[in-house]
Parts: structure tokens; sequence; C-alpha cells
DNA sequence: TGTTAGCACTCATCCGCTTCGAGTGCTAAC
DNA sequence: GTTAGCACTCGAAGCGGATGAGTGCTAACA
């Protein structure tokens, strides 16, 4: 893993980095008099020849046919990204343009989100993807439950942080909606100020105890509104932007990769498993879902109040341009925690 | 219009109905010799070339070139819609599909729109879309206020169908908790059993006279709710079938279709503007939205307790089997009618 | 010993050519 | 009114040579 770095010397090194450059924006195969003439280290072709001999040996570079030039293969993008790439900074314009496009005045976290994942994919003309920022890892403030019809009703969670979110649950025929108010406010009681994930175990037995009757009624309706509440979220932008890139041209290929978008399975399995990771690539292969496996996938994390509440992600081909991507997410990141650590309170 | 179908003696209908038969399976320009051996009428070739010509001339059928067969124009999907095509009936193992996976089980509306939505795609194999039922025709139950933060809270509306839906609204910081419950009550007093869309011209005046000092407060808070409730939701599955079908192996065709069904702004105003219209087929350019001029929009309303509270549809390529599309909207429309009817008390 | 010019070789792409065949439209005969 | 026959059109597919980008090897050079 981190030996590729040192089996490579400096001039190999910055030969790869010019080729894997080069290929990110052409996509086409690229030829030694090509790199000769791109990087500026005076040496002819032929020189360059010989040193993307050894850099096909050594597994860094495919060729697609004899008389074609050499591309970068998986194991060059995780050196590129890993050692090589230069971590761009954005243009002025460009971060002119996220602060012009988040929009602190809106008030809701949904918003904020949504116009994220659209910042995001606008700017990298990626498919970009944000976790709403879930309640799993907050503390209870109130619980609300709202009477809708015979049998159901809808149960809102508010955090200290003040993110929401509902879910329709089933209740007992038998309950009146006064019955129901009082059981909101037993349950918000109970639960204020702890996490709800964590009420199953610490909070449950409490209420058991304390009341006796309607206890399980109260208690299902909890676990309910935890079962409800542990899905994950997720706002994706940007999806047809795949089709722009020739790799995709293939309908096949395109299809079966906006089938999976827009089914977003593998997507949020990627930004939850990623959500304490501050910044993660995950490249071709490297990603599990056969249908991704020429793709690349960047995500980072955003805070509010210094701590991990969320992540997000843009989604490309393989050859994709990492550097911009980085810098687009590491700014994206800085800027949503600001936002939704004012805006939380 | 209707003079369509007189200009066209019996046998030319028949022919017309042969090609576009043929074309929407096929995809390819149909040559004389294959309606004369498709449509049993024991007419030769020639015959049939010369029932042709006059289609052509007419305005029913278009050339590619000289020689190629003859592919049906937007004026012969019209009169196939209104009078050729047989209403096909759903085959028993489709009606079983539908009846297994609408699950009648589920009791939130929305999950029940979802299942619609995929069902209905899956079954076409084109992109569909369900208008989610909008409060606007139906009348206020209950109006709950919950506080999320200083200055936001958010606003629960539940109808007397039991249709829900949320928003956030603002608030003056000034207000606490136990004045938001007591504004909730006075708003649920006011408007129960009246529509929102009302509520402004109706209501208000009579909030006004009767509190004097908040009123502002008020009234401002049902303005903001009533604008946050008459969005149109729309759910939308599917979208990527569009790549199956050869009209679309065009890269920059299939991403201006998927670029306009991400956003979703011409499918939420056709599904509001056809929601008072039983069945509703646009064909090609009859679709005012330029990105959407080769597909065919089809929509059906549906209903619960007798009224039409929503609309879906099915987009697809000019080129779709209208037939099918017609077959399983309409049985779809009855099933989710039953369904919300039950389910909406 | 590392670098480079030179050169033969490979192979996808392009272009022009021909062939093929599906389909038309017209005419003349039934 | 219908149809067989036939010349004609024109895209699609197949073929062959030219083109050129790019390689790998060798031999000479600093």
């Amino acid at each position: 893993m981190s030996d590729n770095k040192s089996l490579l010397d400096i001039r190999k090194m910055r030969i790869l980095q010019a080729i894997v450059d080069d290929y990110i924006m052409t996509a086409a195969p690229v030829g030694s008099r090509t790199v000769s003439k791109r990087s500026d280290m005076g040496l002819s072709p032929a020189t360059i020849r010989n040193e993307m001999s050894d850099l096909t040996e050594l597994g860094f570079l495919e060729q697609p046919h004899t008389s074609a030039g050499r591309i970068p293969s998986e194991k060059a993008y995780r050196l590129y990204v890993n050692h090589l790439m230069d971590s761009a900074k954005l243009t002025d314009d460009e971060a002119e343009y996220i602060k012009r496009h988040l929009d602190t005045r809106v008030h809701e976290v949904g918003e904020v989100i949504r116009q994220t994942a659209k910042v995001l994919s606008d700017m990298t003309n990626y498919t970009s993807m944000v976790l709403v920022p879930q309640l799993s890892s907050m503390k209870v403030r109130r619980v609300t439950l709202i009477p809708v019809s015979e049998g159901s009703a809808m149960a809102v969670v508010v955090t200290n942080t003040g993110v929401t979110k509902n879910a329709m649950i089933r209740i007992p025929e038998s309950l009146s909606p006064d019955d129901l108010e009082k059981i909101s406010k037993l349950i918000t009681a109970k639960l204020d100020g702890h996490r709800l994930s964590d009420a199953i175990e610490s909070v449950l037995p409490t209420i058991r105890a304390e009341i006796g009757e309607q206890a399980d009624v109260v208690c299902g309706m909890i676990e309910d509104i935890e079962r409800s509440m542990s899905e994950a979220d997720v706002e994706v932008v940007g999806a047809s932007n795949i089709l722009d890139y020739p790799e995709y041209s293939d309908a096949a290929k395109a299809r079966s990769f906006l089938t999976e978008v827009e089914t977003g399975n593998y997507l949020q399995k990627v930004l939850t498993d990623s959500s304490d990771v501050e910044m993660c690539v995950r490249i071709g292969t490297e990603n599990d879902n056969p249908d991704m496996q020429d793709c690349s996938v960047v995500t980072v994390t955003y805070k509010a109040g210094g701590k991990n509440i969320g992540s997000m992600g843009v989604i490309g081909p393989t050859r994709m341009d990492y550097s911009k991507v980085v810098a687009v997410l590491k700014y994206m990141s800085n800027s949503l925690s600001d936002i939704l650590s004012k805006l939380l309170k």
C-alpha cells in the first residue's frame, strides 16, 4: 500500500502524475510524446517510453492495445490521490459561487441540505449526495404525537440541535387525542436529553417500572419511533451528469449506474459507513457494489457544534478530477458545518 | 380533429393500425410487405403500398428516406389513441402482480403512493409519476405547531381524509411553547372543516375580528402554512428506463430527458394541470416543454370517497405502448382509489 | 550508465468503394 | 380495383488501403 510510493523514484512519480492529469482531462490514452511535451522535465519521448514501460510492468499503467498510449490503472489513481495530486485550492470565483448559492438566510435544515447537494453537483458536474443529519447522534428535546386517523398518528421528533423528523406510527384505536397529548408529554419528559438510540436500553425499563398499566403501549410506540427515525435520508442531485462522460456512452452501462443511483441503497450505505471518516475516497473496485465498480466515490463529513452529524459526497467516473472534487468537498464541508452550527443554535 | 377519422375509410384505418402496432413493437420503419403479412386482410404489398402512399400524403405516415418503410406521425398516434387501439385488458398475471405488490396492509399514504409509482414503472417499463394527494382539495381537521428552535416551528396539518403534510415556518422569537399550543388550538378550531385554500378569504377576517392583539401573528402563520401546503409533491420512479429505448440511445437526448425528469417541474405541472381530467394523453409536441417533445405522457386521476384527489401518469417515447399503458393506468387508478378510500376512512 | 535518435512494427481509425437488400413507385396486365 | 413485374433509391454492412499515433528495440552518444 504505502510501499507504492517507495517503489517509484521521483521521476517516475512525476511522469505518472502527468499521465493521470492528462487522462483525467481528455479520457484518451496518453502517449510518450504528450508526456514529454506536457511535463517540463526536458526528457525525450524515448526516455519517457522506457519509464512508461516500467510503470506498466509495476501495474500503474495499462495499454488498451499495442499502438495506443497508456491509461492509468486503479493503483495509479490510488497513488495519485494519496501522494501525487496537488491539492488544488478553489479559485476566488468558485468560492464566490458557493457563497452566493448557499443562502445562509434559509432557516430550514432540509432546504440547506438540498442547496448543498445542488451546488456540489453544479460545481463538479458529477453526481452529488448529501446525508440529511441523522437523529441517532443527537439528543431528543421533544416528541409530539398527532392524531391522524383511527389507529394511526404522526410522531414528530425534535432534537436539541433543532433537527426534526417525522413518521407515521400505528396506535391502539382506543386512544383519544387527549391520551395522545398526555403520552407525548410523558415521552418527551422521559426522553428529553437522551439519544433515541439509547432510549430503548436506558429509558424503557424506567417507564415500565413507573407506569404499570399502559407501559406496553407507550414502549411499543417508542420502539416504533426509534425504528422509523433510524432510517437515513439522502439527497441526490445530478445523476444525469454521468451521461456527459464518454465512459458512460454505452447505454447499458449508463443504465445500471442510474438505476443504482435511483434506488440509492448503495449511496446511503457509503454515506453512513463513512460518516465518521473525515475524508474517504473509494476508487473503482474498492466499491463493493458491482454496478459501481467503474466509478469513484469521494465523501467528507460535516459537523455542527464540533461534532460529526452527517456526510456528503460526489460520484463520478474513476477518471474524475479528484483534486477539484476534494477541494470542493472540503470547502463545502466547512461551509455547511458553519451554516448548520449557526442554524442549529 | 374528429375529421381525421372520417377522412379515412376502414381499410386505411386498419392498415394504419397495423403499422402503428408494428412500429410500437420494433421501433423500425414498417414496409408494405410486413403490413401485408401481419394484417390478415389478404392484400398484396402493392395494394398496401398505394394505401400507404395516400396515408403519407394525408400526413399520417412519414418516410425517413425513399427506400425505408414508413413510420407513424404524431397525427397517426393521435388517431390511434382516439380510435384505433384495441383497449387491452390486463392479463390475469398482470392483475395478480399489481394486487400482490400494492400491499393494502400499509397504513401510510406516502408509502402507498411510492408503491404505486414503483408498480407503475415496473409494469410498463417506462417512467412513472404519482402526485401525492393534495391538501388544497381537502378539509382541515387539525393544525399542530411544534416548537423547533428560536424563531421556527414545524406546522403539521391533518385533513379530514387523514392526509398529512408538514412544513417549517418562521415564528416570532417571543412565542413560548405554551403560546404555540394555544395558537395551534385556536387555528384548529377556526380552520376545522374548511379548505386551507379558502381559509385566507373566509377565516382570516373572522380571526382578525375576534382576537385583536396577536391577530397579525396568527394570520401570518396561516398564510405561511397555506403557502407551504399548496406545493405539490410528486413521486417519480424509473427515470432510467428511458435508456432501454433506441430513440434515446443518443446521450445528449437521454440527458435532457433525464435532467427534466430530475427537476420534476414539468411533470408536476402536467399532473396538476390534468388533475381534473379522468384520462389525458399528450403526444410529442403536444407537450409544451421542448425537452419533452419526443415523449408522450399519459395521465389518469385517482379518487378517494368519490372525489378526485390526485393524478398519476407514465412518460415514455412517443412510440409507447399506449394500449398497455392506458390499461395499466386505468387499473391502477381503480386500485389506488380503493386503497385510499379505505385508508382515509 | 543513462539518454536519445532512428527505425521497423502494430493497430485503431478513417475514407472510399462495392455489394446487398429492403423498400418504393410506376406501369401494364388481370 | 388489384396485383405482378421491374427499375430505381439509398442506408447498412463489408472490404482494403492509407494514415498516423504510438510502441519497443537497437545502436550511438555524452
